[in-house]
DNA sequence: CACCAGGCAAGTA
DNA sequence: TACTTGCATGGT
């Protein structure tokens, strides 16, 4: 084990120690976990959350009503997170990729291998490497490490990774030092996005209160 | 007022 | 390959 291997090791120790579970993807089932991870793109949760409680009070957060639903009052229901013409495209095109290419069957999804369903994913105009690692890991069940602007600056002003390493970059090397199991990156995600929501803000860069810089 | 928020795609050099 | 910009709303 290299230094960096049990660097990381320890910072998801630490973390573990500190949060427990934090039951993550917050949601009611896998289809919320994608139009979830589409609508947080560059958007904080909080307005995300406003979107979603709007789908579902017009009963609309399921695939079929989506995917027939007139762009416009999708639009509307989704404004709050944000770049709501562009999403709203963006989860048409995602229904109708699970309908035409899976028949919406999740069970089919999680058959495929996971390389070959990240490729399938890419392809999708909307879904980048994090949404479709998100989509992978949190709605799929896949052992994939999700990289997003939080585990890009934690992981940097920690000297684990460099800020501008590409994001397969960091992905492979944080896959190294695991093995491949969903609890382990789900939890490990998770904790990263709370600890820089709660710690390691922006304009903060001391994080004095963060359990990272307590020694253990 | 400026800056930030769980990105992505398209354009440019 | 490596930048830059548009996309849009809501909180601090």
């Amino acid at each position: 084990m290299n230094k960096k291997q049990l660097k990381v090791r320890r910072i998801y120790k630490k973390l573990h120690a500190y949060f427990g579970d934090l039951g993550w993807w917050p949601a009611d089932s896998d289809f919320e976990v994608i139009v979830g991870a589409v609508l947080t793109q560059n958007t904080s949760w909080v307005n995300v959350e406003r979107s979603l409680q709007n789908l579902k009070k017009k009963n609309l957060l399921d695939l079929y009503r989506i995917h027939k639903l007139s762009i416009k009052k999708l639009e509307t229901a989704i404004r709050p997170s944000g770049f709501q013409t562009i999403k709203a495209r963006r989860l048409k095109e995602i229904c109708e990729f699970l309908i035409k290419r899976y028949n919406a069957d999740f069970s089919a999804l999680r058959k495929q291998t996971c390389w070959k369903l990240r490729e399938e994913l890419l392809q999708i105009n909307g879904i980048g490497p994090e949404t479709a690692d998100s989509i992978l890991l949190y709605a799929v069940g896949k052992p994939v490490f999700v990289v997003d602007a939080y585990t890009r600056r934690i992981f940097s002003r920690h000297k684990v990774v460099d800020f501008n390493d590409s994001y397969d970059k960091i992905q492979t090397q944080i896959l190294r030092y695991f093995s491949p199991r969903v609890k382990t990156f789900n939890r490990f995600h998770s904790y990263i996005v709370e600890t820089a929501k709660q710690f390691c803000k922006k304009n903060n860069p001391l994080c004095e209160e963060c359990p990272l810089n307590s020694s253990m």
